[in-house]
DNA sequence: CCTGTGACATAAG
DNA sequence: CCTTATGCCACAG
């Protein structure tokens, strides 16, 4: 493994540690703020090793349409709904309502 | 080196 | 609105 492949793991984890309190973004958000657009899925891939990463909140990255498609990688079945909505993000059927409202975008906040 | 895979995104039917 | 298909790219085996 070269260090630029770590790297990318380490932005999206740097980047995800930025998202503020009861902020959310999307995976491509993160992707094209890396200067990855399309390696959207790669944020995810890399998501999935946060779980080392207790300071990385992987329940703030949802898809661009606010779904909670990663739910599944956490421990219970609810339990990314209920971290979220703990941080005042209401969540209706895997769906961050208001999203748009919650959304961080580290391109338009960092960049 | 090649193949499979993935927590996405976009387009098409 | 739904399902499929394709692109994308890095990682794991």
């Amino acid at each position: 493994m070269r260090e630029e492949n770590k790297n990318f793991f380490q932005k999206v984890y740097a980047v995800a540690k930025l998202i503020p309190y009861g902020r959310v973004t999307s995976y491509g958000a993160i992707a094209k703020y890396l200067g990855a657009t399309r390696s959207a899925r790669m944020v995810g891939w890399a998501m999935n090793g946060a779980h080392n990463m207790p300071e990385v909140p992987a329940h703030r990255v949802v898809n661009k349409i606010g779904l909670l498609t990663g739910k599944h990688h956490f421990d219970g079945t609810n339990l990314m709904q209920q971290l979220l909505e703990s941080e005042g993000i209401n969540v209706v059927d895997n769906q961050i309502t208001d999203f748009e409202k919650h959304f961080w975008d580290p391109w338009k906040e960092l960049g």
